[in-house]
Formats: C-alpha cells, sequence, structure tokens
DNA sequence: CGCTGCCACAACCGCGGGTTATGCCGGGTG
DNA sequence: CACCCGGCATAACCCGCGGTTGTGGCAGCG
C-alpha cells in the first residue's frame, strides 16, 4: 500500500468525486484515475463501484475508512512536529489556556509582562486540555494553562495556584452579608442552575456532587464553557457552578459570587514539556500568572 | 515526508545501522544512504550524526521516534486488514480465546463439532482480550472468547452463560463436606494466596473485594494468568481466586475447589463483528461451547 | 598492516507517477 | 429532443525518483 493510494483514499472519499480528489492532491484527473486502478488491482478488491460514471465506495472501502483516516491525521501531526522541530523556537512565548483562563488572566499577564519586556513577540491560543496536549507535545506551541489535572505522563505540569468552586447568582440573590460565606452544596436544592457539560475533571467532580443533591436542582439549560454560564447567569437565568477566574470575570457587575462549599479544590496548572527547559520570558510569564491568579483568588 | 523516508528512519532506529536497515527494506546500501540524505534535506535537520562513521540518532530523531513507530505500527495493520478483506473466509471457523479457556472449554468444543461436522477447518488463537479484540477488527478472526466485558463498541457481544468466582487450595484444605458451601470473603483474612495481577475487569473487581479483608492475604507471589495460579495452588503454594473454567480443569485431581461468596459473577462472553452474520458452522461452535461451559458452571 | 564493516559518492537505468488530449456516458436544461 | 456539462477512463508521452552496481574513505581490530 503506497502512500499516495492512501492519501488518494481519502481525497476521494471526503470530496466524493476522483476530480475533486485530484484537486486536493494538486494532480490531474487521469493520474488520479490511474492511481486509484493501481491501488485497487494490487488490493484484489475494489474500492469503489463505478455506478452511472460515478464513484461509490463499497463495502470493503467503508471498513477500511476509519484506519485510514487515523493515518492520515497521525501523519498531519508528524508533519506539524518535524516543521515546528526544523525552525526551533522562532517565538520567546508561545502560549495556549483554556478560554476560561483566556477571558481575563492570560491578557493580564500578558500586558504585564510586556512592561517588563516591551517589544517580545508572543504567540497566544486558546484550546480545550486534550488538544492542548496535542499542541504541547508538537511543539505548535511551549505552555499551557489550564484548570484540569491532565495526568498526561509526557508533560511536566506544575500547580500555580489552588483556589475554591464558585457559585454565582444573579444581583440581588443573596443578602450582601452572606457573600463571604461559603455555601453548602445542599442549598443547591431545587434552584434554577445552568449545567455544566465540561468534560473535564472538575465538570466531573460537580457533577457527581450534585447528583447527591436532593431535591436535584432544576436544570434546564447546559453549557459547554463556563463563560457561557456565566453570560446566562448575568441574564438572570440561575445560579452556575463556576471556576473562580470565570466568577471574577466583568468585575461582577452583573453577578453575585460566593465560594462553594467543598473540600475540593480548583488548581491552575501550568504545562510544558520535560525536554525543554523554560528560558527567562516564559519564567517571569508564569511568574506573573501565578501573582495575578493568586490576587484573584485571594480575595472571593 | 514519503512513506519510503518513514520506514527507512524506523528500520535504521531499529537495527542501529545503515546497512542493516537497507537489508531489512531488501535494498541496496547506497539506495538507503541517498534516501537519508534526502529525507534529512527535505525535514531541514539531521536525523543521524555520523560518528566515527557509523549512525547515532540525534535529539530530533528521538522525538519523531514513537510518532514514526505509531504511524509504521497503524500501517502494519491496515495491510494485515486489506489483506484479510481480500481473501474473505478461507475457513469457515477461525476463534480466538484467553489462555483459560485455551485449557480445555475450546479444544473440548472443537473436538465435539468436528464429529458433528468431520473435516471442517479452524483456526485457534490464543490472545488477551486487547489483542482480542484488535485481531477481530482485522478480520485475522471472526470469533473471540473472553472472561471479560471488553466494552468494544464496535464488536458485538453476547453473554453465553454466567457462573461463579471460585477459590482452589491444596488437597485437604476444606473438609469434603464443606465444599459445596460458598466461602465467604472474610474466610481469606490471613490466608496465604496466590495473587492475580490480570488486568481485565475480574481481576480489578477481585483485587478491590480483597483490599477490605482484614487482615489482609498473605500473598507472596503474583501471577499472570489464572493457570499459572492454578499450578502454583496445586503444589501447595496457597490459595487462589479463579474462573471456573481454570478451576475445573485437570479434573481437580491436584486441588479443591469451592466457590467463593460474591454477587460478582464471571461471564463467559462471545465477540464478533457486527457487520459478518455467523455461518451455520461458528453457530454450531458458540451452541457448543455454551453447552460445555453451563456442564461445567452447573457442576461445581 | 591488512582485513572487515560501514557509509558516501558517481554513473546509470527502468518504471512509477505525472502530464495533455480525447472519448464516452448520464443527467439536467431550454 | 438537442445540447452541454460534469465526471471517469484510455492513450501516448515524459521526467525524475528510487533503485542498481562499482568504488573509495574511514575506524576499529586482530
Amino acid at each position: 500500500m503506497r502512500l499516495r493510494y492512501i492519501e488518494l483514499f481519502h481525497a476521494v472519499l471526503t470530496t466524493g468525486s476522483l476530480t475533486g480528489a485530484a484537486k486536493l492532491l494538486n494532480i490531474s484527473q487521469p493520474a488520479a484515475s490511474k492511481a486509484l486502478q493501481h491501488a485497487e488491482d494490487q488490493l484484489g478488491f475494489e474500492l469503489f463501484s463505478r455506478v452511472h460514471g460515478r464513484l461509490q465506495p463499497t463495502q470493503q472501502a467503508l471498513l477500511l475508512r476509519d484506519r485510514v483516516e487515523r493515518i492520515i491525521q497521525e501523519l498531519h501531526e508528524l508533519k506539524r512536529l518535524t516543521t515546528n522541530i526544523s525552525q526551533p523556537e522562532s517565538c520567546p512565548l508561545r502560549v495556549t489556556c483554556t478560554p476560561t483562563l483566556a477571558q481575563t488572566l492570560v491578557p493580564d499577564a500578558m500586558a504585564s509582562l510586556r512592561k517588563a519586556f516591551p517589544g517580545t513577540a508572543a504567540e497566544l491560543f486558546t484550546q480545550h486540555s486534550l488538544v492542548m496536549c496535542e499542541s504541547l507535545a508538537l511543539r505548535d506551541t511551549d505552555i499551557g494553562l489550564t484548570l484540569q489535572d491532565p495526568g498526561h505522563q509526557n508533560l511536566r505540569q506544575q500547580a500555580l495556584c489552588r483556589g475554591q468552586v464558585m457559585v454565582i447568582a444573579p444581583p440581588g440573590w443573596w443578602p450582601d452579608e452572606e457573600l463571604t460565606q461559603p455555601l453548602p452544596v445542599s442549598a443547591l436544592a431545587g434552584q434554577p442552575l445552568i449545567g455544566i457539560t465540561v468534560r473535564d475533571a472538575l465538570g466531573n467532580m460537580l457533577q457527581s456532587h450534585l447528583a447527591q443533591v436532593d431535591p436535584p436542582p432544576r436544570t434546564s439549560v447546559w453549557v459547554q464553557t463556563y463563560q457561557l454560564a456565566y453570560s446566562l447567569v448575568a441574564r438572570g437565568e440561575g445560579l452556575a457552578l463556576v471556576d473562580p477566574f470565570t466568577a471574577r470575570c466583568g468585575n461582577g457587575q452583573n453577578i453575585q459570587r460566593r465560594p462553594l462549599k467543598l473540600h475540593l479544590d480548583v488548581v491552575l496548572y501550568a504545562l510544558y514539556r520535560p525536554d525543554s527547559p523554560l528560558n527567562p520570558v516564559q519564567k517571569r510569564f508564569l511568574a506573573l500568572v501565578r501573582q495575578l491568579a493568586q490576587g484573584i483568588l485571594a480575595d472571593n
């Protein structure tokens, strides 16, 4: 099985036609046609049945599909890795973080950094944790910031600081004097709650704690990011459980917040590759992030 | 990145030399040399440093290593799948089972089958559960038998029958009249026990149950298969928890056995691909397996 | 000191994979 | 129905990649 055949097979499946595939691969249509035939009689079975002059994947082709696409994917990743290796550290600071942290924490840290080191180039990404690990491994970026312990064995993880899960609510929900007191989980019973479907460790823990509340909170809307939950709460849709960074964003104009009484901590992690030691700019950046985060977490 | 380069890179890493790699790929040494240089100046960095006329992988090469080997692996699997697709069902009955079941159950069933269908060709494999799923998916084989629920979404699984976890002991360990009474888990406290490190669902469940016994069983030997545990028990090394098939093998000459009092069942599963319906021979075979297994499990 | 094992370079060659040009077929459209 | 167009296959041609053999340099070793 030549690589060309694999690429071609994939291209035909995605574009749906031979000419489309040929365009995708930057070759002429007859070249694609001939290659496909080569592939087929090398395999010993038809990949596509020619019906009415069009191509239609056969049963066998569908069996190969998933596996072939995995290989294509892996090859793309290999390519990314090699290009990133061949052009090393063009940029002194390449950071990726989750959407939550991209809201205020990371921009603030970046702004502070550029006061200390004016004119430093930087690249910022926002990615969810799984993709983040991939980006780091593939050297698309050098530092990852996340609230989830990814448990990725090929990455070094450093806990920058810890905080509490926060409950946010529309203004006037609680008397002002209660805002500093932690809210017990049981107090959520029967309350309108924005559901979090974030599939990280924190999300799962929250789910399992909430499952024990009786009567269960009334949840009609489910969201996939903490930021969406915040926006809904600000519009009076109910309460939500969020990380302290989301709780703090927007200066709390449109919401009230108070800590949730829970032994579960929210931890801010920095991730980086163990083989590439951090340069001074990166270290300074992490120090700034930690400092800002501690500031946010101390004042709840 | 040409596929040839990937294969070459892998071959050099495994053989340690260019000439070795060339032999592995059935090409001449100069061809390999030239290809490697092509690869390197296409990548933009050296894969191997030439020291004293020998090749030594560079730092960058080591970064690529894992990923490249994954791709090679995937390509091999794709090749297996395609050859299995192009030569369909040469053999009417291709079965894979775990070592435990290969001891007596599967051979017995096969013998019975060949009485009903004399001269039927068959292929037998023994594999652990993960590899088993791969073999089925790659169409190396058609039916898998295992005691573990693999939860593999691309495979159909059928529970053939259920049984109890058994405790086996050297002869004379228990009075004969107790042998039919289930042994409570607590009775294992302080007893000499052969540890099972099988990493399947059953093994994990047993581990967690045993962890609650106080004082814990005295375990000095850990084994990786139930069969090894049986052999050690037969030599007087202590007790062991095993599946009922292992407990029954060898006609129980050298051991005593009795059920373990546990709500946990041992389930015998048949696995097959949902897209390929079973032929009569295969169905008959599964019926025989079920029948024999029920016989074994009924008489504990 | 020569032998051996390993790698690089040179010169050569065949074929795989590309090109353009063309024809066939079926479906949609005025 | 006539027409065109989109899509695939075939033919003829061509180039360079990936292979070959032959040779030379270099280290290590008996």
